[in-house]
RNA sequence: GCCCCGUUGGUCUAUUGGUAAGGAUUGCAGGCUUUCAAUCUGCAGAUGAGGGUUCGAUUCCCUCACGGGGUACCA
């Protein structure tokens, strides 16, 4: 009765796979919708089909223009290609199917309204708010799930005449079917059932003649032939309703998947860019939030919630995380291969990916496990690579000259390989800007200068003995200064203790680092001797 | 209220009608160590509840609880 059971579906006549993302215009790029749009990718990709950026600006004040640069901007970075949509490949035009934006759509979208009104599957209701919703409390009030009574559906253009002068105005709303079942084969979560009479009409034309999201959904992704629908779950219980649009429409109807939301960390709410505050209570996102505020901070960043926050993918671009370890964890975030293999380069990522093994139950966005990650991919690049991602965020600092002195990238290169794994996400290399001060500015941490330098008795003084030794070292290197040392410990009786800490307070200004010989070996003989001699003279206040 | 989806350690997950329920991440304790990090060793931690079906259920079915989504002239 009415809808056919099984749908004609649009993916047997279609030889290639073409899946969309539909971001609205909102100013920054949600994680959760960076995963919904890595699944879209990697189906796309994996298929060798296509994959589009339709932009969603239906109901839409603001400046679309500056509201999607950074959402592009984010694709970019991660390495989200789109064949097709706003500033698209290269030098051509965005793509076939064009415009991308909904707003300039709208004639389409009258007219397949039109188009279902003159089918007889959807009808001109002059109702107005009012008396739906009395209609609606009647329901409610007797326990008796809602169903408009079509009392002002006007088919015939007398009834469409009586009710104009009665001065009502007509939105347009789908006939919806009121008996029989739809059956829908969700490529994630296999056979889902609707009831149609719990289907509403649903209004899909204002009186003002603009179309609602989901008809021009249906309509567009007809248009721009998409086949496979990949999308968040709350979008599940709407399905029907397209399902109806779209057969009315005498469409095809493409294959639907329908993932899991990502969850706010450690509770199964959907995770929200507004819910700052309630996130940073948690302990490893405060964690995370905190560890890039300090590289912000160094970096001189604005820090507001609006960009500078874990939910939105700005965040890590900043902090100097890496695109294919965010894919990486995003991609585990509903997604697995066996449940024991974790690490995926991009690549093997679309040739592994498939929808049949993506999880049904919301994930928690886990910040540790993303950190996790990050180190492992980032420990991983090798040293040309580590030093080209970090330099700018010393540029950045003005720590370095733009562009960088002929011995910064070696410098660079030395820390990093001195520094290993502390060196987690690029900003971390801020961490080391001690090596990039001026001798005569080098602020000294005056905890640890009291503790190594001030207090113990004989730090001074040791200290300045072992200046002396340094001036002899010879090749001024790791190793040597390493032997340089345990033989100045031999001879002056001492425990190593007494002296490694106050130098390297004396050096650096601060408590902690990385290997201490290394640090003077980078730093070299001369600085090594203005500090300790700067230190000396240091006292506090 | 009604409809839909979901529920394995803190978190991400694997597997199966018969498992010591596996991996990852995290946590804790200890070792190493010039600080920090790393590393090594050890430890801890899960099938939401109740009913069925079955010789046997984490797995299949039902009910409940909990979480989420939808029920908009939002997307």
């Amino acid at each position: 009765m009415g809808f056919l059971p099984t749908l004609p579906l649009l993916v047997e006549h279609t030889m290639r796979v073409r899946t969309r993302f539909a971001p609205s215009p909102t100013g920054y790029l949600h994680i959760g919708g960076v995963r919904t749009a890595l699944f879209n990718w990697l189906f796309a990709r994996k298929h060798d089909g296509q994959f589009l950026l339709r932009v969603d600006d239906t109901d839409q004040q603001r400046n679309v223009e500056e509201a999607l640069e950074p959402i592009l901007n984010g694709f970019r970075w991660l390495g989200l290609d789109w064949d097709e949509g706003p500033q698209a490949g290269g030098a051509g035009g965005d793509g076939d199917y064009g415009p991308y934006f909904q707003s300039q759509r709208s004639e389409l979208y009258e007219a397949a309204a039109e188009q279902l009104v003159a089918g007889g599957f959807a009808y001109r209701d002059f109702a107005t708010t009012e008396e739906l919703q009395a209609e609606r409390e009647a329901a409610q009030a007797s326990g008796e799930a809602f169903t408009y009574s079509r009392r002002w559906m006007a088919e015939s253009p007398e009834q469409v005449a009586k009710f104009e002068a009665e001065g009502r105005a007509a939105v347009v709303r789908l006939k919806m079917p009121r008996e029989g079942t739809l059956v829908l084969n969700d490529l994630i979560r296999g056979e889902v059932r609707f009831d149609w009479a719990r289907e509403q009409d649903h209004v899909i034309q204002r009186a003002d003649g603009s179309c609602l999201y989901h008809l021009a959904s249906v309509v567009d992704d007809r248009a721009m032939e998409i086949t496979h629908v990949i999308r968040a779950e709350e979008h599940l219980p709407n399905t029907p309703r397209q399902v109806f649009i779209a057969q009315s429409l005498g469409y095809e109807i493409p294959e639907y998947a329908h993932l899991p939301y990502v969850a706010e960390p450690g509770s199964k709410n959907k995770l929200s860019k507004r819910k700052l505050d309630k996130y940073l209570k948690n302990r490893d996102f405060a964690a995370l939030k905190k560890h890039g505020d300090s590289i912000a901070e160094r970096l001189g960043l604005e820090t507001s919630a609006d960009t500078f926050n874990p939910v939105i993918v700005d965040f890590y671009e900043q902090v100097g995380f890496l695109p294919s370890a965010i894919l990486n964890y995003l991609l585990l975030l509903g997604w697995s291969l066996d449940g024991e293999r974790e690490e995926f380069t991009v690549d093997e990522m679309v040739e592994h990916f498939s929808l049949e093994r993506v999880n049904h139950s919301p994930a928690s966005f886990d910040p540790q496990k993303l950190m996790a990650f990050q180190e492992r991919a980032f420990t991983q690049l090798d040293l040309k690579k580590k030093t080209a991602l970090c330099v700018p965020f010393l540029q950045t600092a003005g720590l370095i000259d733009t562009p960088p002195a002929c011995d910064t990238a070696p410098r660079v290169s030395a820390i990093l390989t001195a520094a290993g794994d502390r060196v987690k996400v690029a900003g971390d290399i801020l961490d080391y800007n001690d090596f990039f001060t001026p001798n005569e500015q080098l602020p000294l941490e005056e905890k640890a200068f009291q503790k190594r330098i001030n207090k113990p008795e004989d730090a001074r003084e040791l200290l300045r003995k072992f200046a002396d030794t340094l001036k002899t070292v010879e090749p001024f290197t790791a190793s040597e200064l390493d032997k340089a040392l345990h033989g100045f410990v031999e001879r002056e009786q001492i425990k190593i203790g007494q002296i490694i800490h106050a130098l390297r307070v004396g050096v650096t200004g601060k408590a902690v680092g990385f290997g201490v010989f290394e640090t003077l070996e980078i730093l070299g003989r001369e600085s090594c001797m203005a500090r300790i001699q700067r230190a000396l003279e240091h006292s506090i206040a």
